[in-house]
DNA sequence: ACGTTGATTGTTGAT
DNA sequence: ATCAACAATCAACGT
């Protein structure tokens, strides 16, 4: 039957390549591989180290696991495996029902957007010099958070 | 001694 | 629209 899908076909032929956990290694630090190392062209430029790299906003999940990561550790504080955190907090997220993630997720949207701001710097200014090596009293930048209002929005924070 | 892996899910960025 | 890799953690293991 016509498998037809030409071109399009959303389906689910090539959905989902990925299954297993493992993403395969995600290259952790620094492990170039010979073969397809980054041409150093004659120049070797220092790998463009982001003066500002914005790391990625922990997603709901994460923000959870923090928190899971406590709690798991003190009920299991000889736990040495961080796979053991993993497993029970991805068990457990999945257990939780979405006004229990809504916190969470919330606080990860509001992440969002502090990462959006620090991508607007970062698209701003890749690379500000050649050599990094300014800004001593104009560090300060303008990248300055006004708006802020922040004070409690939606946000609760209770601490107590 | 330093670097890397391990395991979870979600999100973001690039193609 | 879809893929792919990365976000934290923390100690143990490999080189």
């Amino acid at each position: 039957m016509t498998k037809g899908k030409g071109t399009g076909k959303t389906s689910r032929e090539v959905l989902k390549p990925v299954d297993d956990r493992k993403v395969g290694k995600r290259k952790a630090a620094s492990k170039p591989e010979k073969s397809s190392a980054p041409k150093t062209t004659k120049k070797d430029k220092k790998a463009k180290k982001d003066p500002n790299k914005p790391k990625r906003p922990p997603s709901a999940f994460f923000v959870f696991l923090e928190d899971f990561r406590k709690t798991f550790k003190a009920e299991n504080p000889n736990v040495k495996a961080v796979s053991a955190v993993g497993k029970a907090g991805g068990e457990k997220w999945k257990s939780l029902t979405k006004p229990e993630k809504a916190p969470y997720e919330a606080k990860a949207a509001k992440r969002k957007v502090e990462y959006e701001k620090l991508m607007n710097a970062y698209n701003n200014k890749p690379s500000a010099a050649d050599d990094e090596d300014e800004e001593s009293d104009k560090s300060k930048s303008e990248v300055n958070n006004e708006d802020e209002a922040s004070g409690e929005d939606d946000d609760d924070e209770d601490d107590d």
